[in-house]
RNA sequence: GCCGUUGUGGCUUAGCGGUAUAGCGGCUGAUUCGUAAUCAGCAGGCCGAGGGUUCAAGUCCCUCCAACGGCUCCA
């Protein structure tokens, strides 16, 4: 594909770079259809991104709705049309301030003044509309080919939440209309999966007004939660974790303490009990502090490892709320780890490894962030670098790839985030791993060493599913509500096809029931085909066994799965393979 | 918190100034019917909350609440 460079050559783009071209002419080519139709508009940013294209718009007291996007995506496919040519030119810097302040461009004009260097800067042109930009771009408006306006939203100037809101119009772009296509049905897709209409088919959860992002779990929904903590404890168990609980408020003193009153404050839930502040835990690890503190420890007690399923709450901003992927109230699979300087390498890639496993186990694929100290902490330089260290040690003993997140750790330490990558390409964040020399501080923690020392202990913060609410929400999309057997609310459902053979179908119900597996009956008079649409696409329900008089003569049942197959066995045969699959968590 | 949109029975939804639509689900009855919806009848709603405009308000206006799409923030 031709592109045309800012210095005015033209030349073959890099594959991998193309699909960003189109998109960033794209962007341009809706600003120019907007400034069309909207002549008052000034623009702010109009970058590609990794799905498609947007450009922030001052459109004054004009207000846009969906309903306008037609009329501009009209424009642009004009622009198209009449195939303009892509111009660069480049201009010194206080002409191209001139020119952007000449067209009412404020926000270019404050873009230019906030460049360092003095230096020239490029521009594109497309007929009558002239956009300061680096490009490279296509070189004609017509080989933009296949693109879809996708909606409206707000977006603060230069993304700071004190600037002025703009108006984003987004858009996305392919280099073919089959491309395009496809994108859009892989966002049905993702529509389709969504977990809040799911939990609301298969009755996993719900909200109520009376508590805005605190998820209510509903019978169903914690089948699946408890049998992931059940397999989290085994996990734990067999790991060398003991599991502790602490309580859900304390004194007000140890959120001073351990610093989140400081740092953490506006976040948190607080109430007045006997005259003294008492606050709703946002984290568990002052708890977690308290357990370790409670009794002195020898060197030989290390690590200690303590896990709690904490509840936490957390007042988030009502506008961030999400099903429950983001709540303000939530369990953490959290756990405190208590070491010595010299066992930091070897725990934390214990950790990795056990998160590695369990991510493994729902076929998870993922990829690791190193987040440095943010603005907002406490500690000091040496401590933060020993921390940062220890946590870029482990990743580079265990050779795993990362990517660094400046200024994106905890207000205590550093950490490394865990991105899961589902089965549709979107990632996640759920686990992370934070190394800790601050808490041990601010709570005095000390273990006695072989010299009758008293050094301080090391503090590892880590959670595996993160959250168990978010990692279900990515589960039920992951899977499309078609839990594993072991995770599956329901896991068999006997129909049956007629009153003829109800007696048979009752035994075989029992034999499942008596061998603890989650199932129903379903001997309504309805037809087998309308028994099958509920159970198969309302329910999800992994194995549907089908009792007719033919099963009855032969004694055996028909097994139909999710996806329409049928196969035909014994019921002893149908309860040895389900009941493998469960205790092996396939 | 900010920008925009929405809010009608359990769910999905019609109505957008003149006494509330329908489908699914539920209940009752009939049907006993073999792999994505058998038929009929019945019940179920002070139209998110509170104010206002009007002879008259789901329907127009204001405030609040919640949800949705984003932004900022985050497990």
């Amino acid at each position: 594909m031709k592109v045309i460079y800012n210095g005015g050559n033209v030349g073959e783009c890099p594959k991998e770079e193309e699909l960003h071209v189109i998109r960033h002419t794209a962007a341009h080519v809706l600003a120019q259809a907007v400034k069309r139709l909207y002549p008052h508009a000034s623009f702010a940013y109009g970058p590609a991104t990794e799905k498609g294209f947007y450009y922030d718009v001052d459109l004054g007291d004009t207000k846009l709705s969906d309903a306008d996007l037609p009329a501009i995506e009209q424009e642009m496919r004009e622009i198209v049309k009449v195939n303009l040519p892509i111009k660069p030119f480049i201009l010194p810097r206080a002409d191209a301030l001139k020119l952007m302040e000449e067209r009412h461009e404020p926000y270019k004009a404050e873009h230019i003044a906030d460049l360092e260097e003095d230096e020239p800067l490029s521009f594109y042109e497309q007929g009558e509309y002239i956009d300061m930009c680096v490009g490279p771009h296509l070189t004609y408006t017509k080989t933009l080919k296949a693109f879809k306006l996708t909606g409206l939203s707000g977006a603060y100037w230069k993304n700071d939440s004190k600037n002025k809101m703009l108006t984003r119009i987004n858009g996305t772009a392919f280099a073919t209309t089959k491309e395009l296509e496809d994108f859009l049905k892989l966002q049905e897709e993702a529509e389709r999966r969504d977990h809040r209409k799911i939990g609301k088919d298969m009755k996993l959860f719900m909200f109520e007004d009376v508590g805005p992002g605190f998820p209510f779990f509903l019978p169903n929904g914690m089948i699946i939660k408890n049998a992931l903590i059940e397999y989290w404890r085994e996990l734990h168990t067999a790991n060398g974790y003991q599991e502790i609980s602490t309580p859900l408020i304390m004194n007000r003193c140890l959120w001073e303490t351990s610093g989140h009153w400081d740092h953490y404050k506006e976040n948190m839930y607080a109430t007045a009990i006997d005259d003294e502040d008492f606050c709703i835990k946002p984290m568990n690890c002052p708890g977690g502090v308290m357990v370790y503190a409670n009794e002195p420890h020898s060197y030989r007690e290390l690590p200690m490892r303590l896990a709690e399923l904490g509840i936490v709450h957390r007042h988030e901003l009502k506008g961030v709320l999400h099903g429950l992927f983001r709540v303000r109230s939530f369990t953490q699979d959290d756990a405190h780890i208590f070491m010595r300087q010299d066992q930091i390498a070897e725990e934390i890639s214990a950790v990795i490894r056990l998160i590695d496993q369990v991510y493994s186990k729902f076929g998870f694929e993922y990829s690791l962030e190193l987040s440095t100290r943010p603005e907002d902490s406490m500690g000091s330089d040496e401590d933060w670098e020993a921390a940062t260290n220890g946590l870029v040690n482990a990743l580079e003993q265990l050779n795993l790839p990362y990517t660094i997140n400046e200024g994106d750790g905890a207000f205590y330490g550093p950490k490394i985030d865990f991105h899961l990558r589902d089965c549709l390409g979107r990632t996640w964040q759920c686990g992370t791993i934070q190394l800790d020399f601050q808490m041990p501080i601010k709570f005095d923690l000390s273990y006695v060493d072989e010299n009758d020392g008293r050094p301080r202990p090391i503090m590892i913060h880590r959670v595996c599913y993160g959250s168990i609410e978010r990692f279900i929400g990515i589960l039920i999309e992951h899977f499309a509500g078609k839990f594993p057997v072991w995770l599956a609310p329901m896991q068999a459902k006997v129909l049956l096809v007629s009153k003829k053979s109800e007696e048979y179908a009752a035994e075989v119900y029992q034999m499942l029931k008596d061998a603890k597996i989650r199932c129903e009956l379903d001997n309504r008079n309805e037809k087998i085909g309308y028994m099958i649409r509920q159970a198969q696409y309302t329910e999800r329900v992994p194995y549907m066994i089908i009792i007719g008089e033919k099963e009855l003569e032969t004694k055996t049942i028909s097994i139909r799965t999710r996806d329409s197959k049928t196969v035909s066995m014994t019921p002893d045969e149908f309860l040895r393979k389900i009941t493998a699959e469960i205790a092996n968590r396939e």
